[in-house]
DNA sequence: CGCCTTCTGTAGTGGTCGATATAGAATCTC
DNA sequence: GAGATTCTATATCGACCACTACAGAAGGCG
């Protein structure tokens, strides 16, 4: 369900970045002065920003104090701040959002799956190197733009349909009790984990949520 | 544990209400110019667009609008964008958000008292009468003030800590099984809350949020 | 070298933020 | 009625918002 990216070329400091419309070259020679910062770093620093503070709540001059760069060269790099928080958004799914798509993709079945994606939810929820809880939860709650919050949203609902799908085949193949509702347990799911967000941002432990996660796994038939 | 409010003197037209600080006159006769507009209604206007948007989401001039007030005769009544968004907390705690501290303190059982708050939970963030999701849940996530976010956090874990102790009392009461963890339940039951708050402003139906509900429950031991 | 291209820093743009000075309007007490 | 008091409307305030015009700097290419 995850990691749909394209390419992004792991440039490191001479940019061409994959942003859809700005800051990309096509291929090969750069001409014209070269970008001074590291795009990659930038971003990074970006990510952690919008992560704490949500996306309206951060303003490009909070964002450029932290990237290191002046606006000009935000909006050179990136386009504007709409499209910083897509790389973003794109960019956590790929990295610390990513243990979601992997628990369920290499666990034989779909409970082992939701299993560990909530242990490891809980550890990542929690963990003391970056803000707490998950970026696709909290950064957009409060947000006056309804398309940044609707193309947030979608990807949360759709991760929803998305494990419905995963459970329903399981059932389907037998690998479930044939007592399993896949859209409850997705449902269910989705609840734990997006609390397990907020609770971490309340100042929630990981054996706490470690602890909710071991705890939701007794609703499965 | 909620309903800890003040009077608040429920006046109709004139004012008097009981704002620690501002707009309130001691108890008798009023002098000066009336007031112009129904404070309560106002109030109740201002907590219907924090709900949806949020603190830092809603401006002074959306709120304006909404209490069709000017600005002068909102901080005259109110005190700052601060007082009012605090009044608004108290005014829902006693409201809307009521029925989680009635549920638990009717039913005989912890257990009881859980289920119901759950179920009601479920029935009140999907309302299409009102903003979806939990004021207290949702409204302070993107925040830049730190005295906000802290004041409305500190209610949402009073609120996990005195559900804890219930349980405790129950526990102790021979009222819920040995096994029954006063702690790990609680903080369960706060997690799978706030999941269903976020997952009604997701959209999430009542019948999907009960069914959460229910399942939920099957964790008690 | 000179030219072209692209990036960077300074210094802003108009707009909106929360909050208010001021003056007039409305009601009280006397 | 006179004066005190309180509220309301107009018209702002400085600070910050996302964003950019402009000119100079830094590289490629001939």
């Amino acid at each position: 369900m995850a990691t749909t990216s394209s390419a992004k070329s792991g440039t490191t400091t001479t940019g061409a970045g994959a942003a859809p419309t700005t800051g990309a070259r096509a291929g090969a020679a750069q001409r014209g002065r070269p970008r001074s910062f590291d795009r990659e770093a930038a971003l990074e620093q970006a990510l952690r920003l919008f992560w704490e503070r949500g996306y309206e709540a951060t303003s490009v001059a909070d964002l450029t104090a932290v990237m290191g760069i002046r606006p000009p060269s935000l909006y050179a790099a990136f386009g504007d701040k709409r499209a910083l928080f897509d790389e973003v958004v794109a960019r956590y799914r790929e990295s610390h959002g990513a243990y979601s798509a992997r628990a369920l993709a290499e666990e034989p079945t779909a409970r082992a799956g939701v299993a560990r994606m909530l242990r490891e939810a809980a550890a990542e929820a929690t963990d003391p190197d970056h803000p707490w809880g998950c970026l696709l939860i909290s950064s957009t709650v409060n947000c006056t733009s309804p398309e940044v919050v609707e193309a947030v949203r979608a990807l949360r609902n759709a991760n929803v349909r998305a494990l419905e799908s995963l459970i329903r085949a399981d059932v389907a193949a037998g690998h479930e009790p044939a007592g399993a509702d896949p859209a409850a347990l997705a449902q269910f799911t989705a609840t734990v984990v997006q609390g397990m967000s907020q609770r971490a941002r309340d100042g929630a432990t990981r054996a706490e949520l470690e602890r909710v996660a071991a705890d939701a796994m007794r609703v499965w038939p």
